[in-house]
DNA sequence: GTGGTCTAGACCACG
DNA sequence: GTGGTCTAGACCACA
């Protein structure tokens, strides 16, 4: 379910973070539901502990799950989750089109981006899957040069 | 010409990098025109010399400027640097635009933001800059709750 | 009778602890009157017994209840049980004012609190209950940002 | 400046967590003045510097500091913070009135606690202190019988 | 068994 | 020297 990725920069708690989100956020993992205990998750992932503590614990902070002493860790039925999740997305696009403003590309070449990704999936949404589900690579990295 | 920001996340090096960038990119800076030294760079923005060797360096791996020993830094004169820059923020952009469409947000969505930051702008530009000039934050940080 | 929060970060059996001495020093539940069994206890709560038992003998050895072996445990009649209960939240209320008196909050503000709490009950207390009853939480949470 | 309690139920890092913030909204460390560095603070108290890192994480998250990476921790410069501060510690204060008032105390028991505290202060600021300043304990454990 | 905290020691990126 | 991440291994409280 989640894939580590050594090569990206950030670091290995943040990427178990933002997959779980995208998880919980995309509703394949339902509220109440339990999470894989800390050392289960660990050893799964062939990590120490202390990284999925601190992932889980960032989880819990930021309101998508919450943990109980002795019985582990659910996810959190908060109806909003998505809609903020998704507002979080929009707002870090916008600034990011911003910037591409700035840079003098135009609206034009935006929408066509835009198309590009979106028209791909519609082509494979009716024969593939119900939803967005899948890929959950958020904030991912850019090569510089 | 550049503001650095201690609560950016972003190493201080990066943020003259991109910034350095964008001027380039933007026109703001003409080719072949010389670059402040690293040492009155460091001095103006109090800062380790260090830093903006290493920003410099950046630059020139990257291709946007050029030293020459004993002379300093300069612009590189390269008729595609504006159209590299401006596909290395398409191709970030396309990444976001993918996560955006797993995490269920609609194209319609999308193009609401995108006329949000394009419209504000039209506004602005007739009556300001003749093209994307100076507020040039790449990657800037976003709230994570 | 006790409902117990799981997104609450105290443990469970000092939810029931706290529920149960609210209850008794509340006169809800009467001197010498019988507590459910920690078997039927635990049924209706559905959590573990282990975990009863351990409430149980936590308000066994406050004092707020007695046991007798093969009949049950009992709430205690000790006429001075209301009073130290309350003399222990006063201590607590106390320990918290003089925090916020180092944080330079004022005497009027803190007035003001309290009578915003016992107003609004004023008006509620002749028409709903006689006395505290049911809502007895302590050491609640509060978010931290 | 920092005292630790190993008696205290809570963890050290949040006893560190929370006599930071109590400094810096009692504007006893001043705006972008430089924290203790993670190991040298750790020296200091004699614990290991991870759990310093952590401590000053949550007050990064929290909004009391920025850290700047290889330069150190800053206290962060934000008008509201006190305020803030003085708004948790009030509704925290309030949670705990309405227990109170649930377990038959009267106002005047309150008001009495209240002078109780404020009196005995009153008395000692004009030959001691200019203004709360020392004692810096939030959220202070309470002995349960 | 579960989560949570802490220590000891290491490595990396940054300035 | 600074902060930040990660590992290994330990201990505790809770259910």
């Amino acid at each position: 379910m989640i894939i580590l990725d050594y090569n990206d920069k950030r670091p290995i708690y943040e990427q178990i973070v933002d997959k779980m989100q995208a998880l919980i956020a995309g509703g394949v993992l339902e509220p109440d539901s339990k999470l894989p205990s800390v050392r289960s998750l660990a050893v799964e992932l062939s990590i120490n502990p202390n990284t999925i503590q601190r992932a889980y614990s960032e989880l819990e902070r930021s309101g998508f799950i919450y943990s109980v002493k002795g019985r582990g860790n659910f996810v959190r039925a908060d109806e909003h989750l998505k809609e903020k999740q998704q507002n979080k997305l929009l707002r870090a696009l916008e600034k990011q089109l911003i910037t591409c403003r700035e840079q003098g590309i135009t609206r034009e070449n935006i929408i066509s981006s835009v198309d590009k990704v979106y028209e791909k999936r519609e082509d494979s949404r009716s024969a593939d899957a119900p939803q967005g589900s899948d890929g959950t690579d958020l904030h991912e990295e850019v090569q510089d040069d």
